[in-house]
DNA sequence: AATTTAGAATGGTCTAACCATTATAAAATA
DNA sequence: TATTTTATAATGGTTAGACCATTCTAAATT
């Protein structure tokens, strides 16, 4: 299946048979590679340059390494998790601020909303509905229920995405939810009002979706998003205050 | 609930630790790192596991190492590859395909220019213009310029994201320019009067920016975008007969 | 039958050497 | 003197072999 390795550096071109046969589908998502010793004689080179290659392979998110007896390395489904990677250490780095990234999900979901508007199924509008119940339920227990409330929102919002048939908007998405969450969950304590305007927000919004009101659907994302933004930057003086 | 207790891997808690120092600024672009051999002594850790950290750190684009007498690990400028890698990997991979990029590309240009409309300042529009120019230079030099016509229109693209003033849609379009042109390139093969269109666009284009029409300015880089999709969708097609 | 224990396979780490590349300083040359 | 060549040394790249840590499995024990 591999070749013996040769180029400029060595763990570069068995990082490159690894990541093609993975690409070109020769490796399957959860197939396990042979172990180290088997591999580093296919690739006749020494154990720590194949340990070189396979912790690149990993940084990329494309192989898993497990320990122990049937451990090694297994092969993964490719997600946005490395996009997402990306995307935080530049937030990390302050090349981009929460402001950035609250303006580009404004932009992002409303245009997520309109694309959900054209393409929705039936099956779409039930699964979306299922979600509003549940997270009206949630508002209707109250604010202890908080916690489970952000997080059917932010699976309607992945839900819409998923309904707009590009795949890249996933991704994308979940970048952000995920760095959004991750410098924001500390301010989350919405009261039950909030909720409530949140709860009626996404209603609104489906409903623009089944109509397949691509404009409208649009605008109610984006209104949608706003008020989170602004609920956040709200907190966030708040707790500069006591600071 | 609970978070994972402790980083039992030497090499993940080396990555940490130079990874924290390089975002909270503690170690700048372009500063050198110690040699592997002093820094496995700082860690206390072999040169194999400190190795495998420094190949982690590269592949997440902090890092750059150089061979030879002065080489090292240098502390590299954070920018859009990774979210760019990320991409290239989810299409190679066909979880994305090239209609869902050209999509995507459609809404993002549209929304950068409709913030550049808002956005510009006299400097911005001037370097716009001086772009336009340099651009109409090569469409009247012929179709022999073709290569660096697409290059300034790309830089075009690049500035009006700059004048948006969101680095996030710097990175994401990067992103998407590079995965485009990774695998659009070889259909490149515009006529006189295409690229004539295409300036024509631009053109159109920077007058709406400057004039402040965000939505003017929206509608034409959709329409300038889309004009690049089909022609590309053309030539792919082109190509199948052929094969 | 359930539990405990021992073994073996696998990744994780260490040591110590040698190879390959390259900037710099020394030497040779024009 | 100025230029070119050569040697040196520092640095990353690679190798080899050993041992440790984790974990699945099967044997041994209860």
């Amino acid at each position: 299946m591999f070749q013996a390795a040769k180029q400029t550096k060595v763990f570069q071109d068995v990082v490159a048979q690894i990541q093609d046969a993975i690409l070109e589908g020769r490796l399957k998502t959860g197939d396990t590679l042979p172990s180290e010793r088997q591999l580093k004689d296919l690739f006749n080179i020494s154990r720590g340059t194949l340990r070189e290659a396979l912790r690149v392979l990993e940084q990329k998110g494309l192989i898993e390494i497990k320990l122990g007896v049937g451990g090694g390395s297994v092969v993964k489904d490719l997600n946005a998790d490395q996009v997402s990677e990306g995307l935080a250490l530049l937030i990390r780095s302050q090349k981009v601020s929460l402001n950035h990234l609250a303006e580009f999900r404004e932009d992002v979901e409303g245009i997520v909303a309109a694309h959900a508007a054209k393409r929705r199924t039936k099956e779409d509008i039930i699964q979306l509905y299922k979600l509003i119940e549940a997270a009206g339920q949630c508002v209707a227990d109250g604010t202890s229920q908080r916690n489970a409330f952000i997080e059917i929102d932010k699976q309607i919002h992945m839900t819409l995405a998923q309904v707009a048939k590009n795949p890249i908007y996933l991704s994308v998405l979940h970048s952000v939810h995920e760095n959004i969450h991750r410098y924001y969950d500390r301010f989350l304590s919405m009261e039950e009002r909030e909720l409530q305007e949140n709860h009626q927000d996404l209603c609104d919004l489906v409903k623009a979706v089944e109509k397949g009101a691509a404009d409208d659907a649009q605008q109610l994302a984006r209104n949608h998003v706003q008020r989170f933004n602004q609920y956040m930057k709200s907190r966030e003086q708040a707790e500069r205050k006591v600071t």
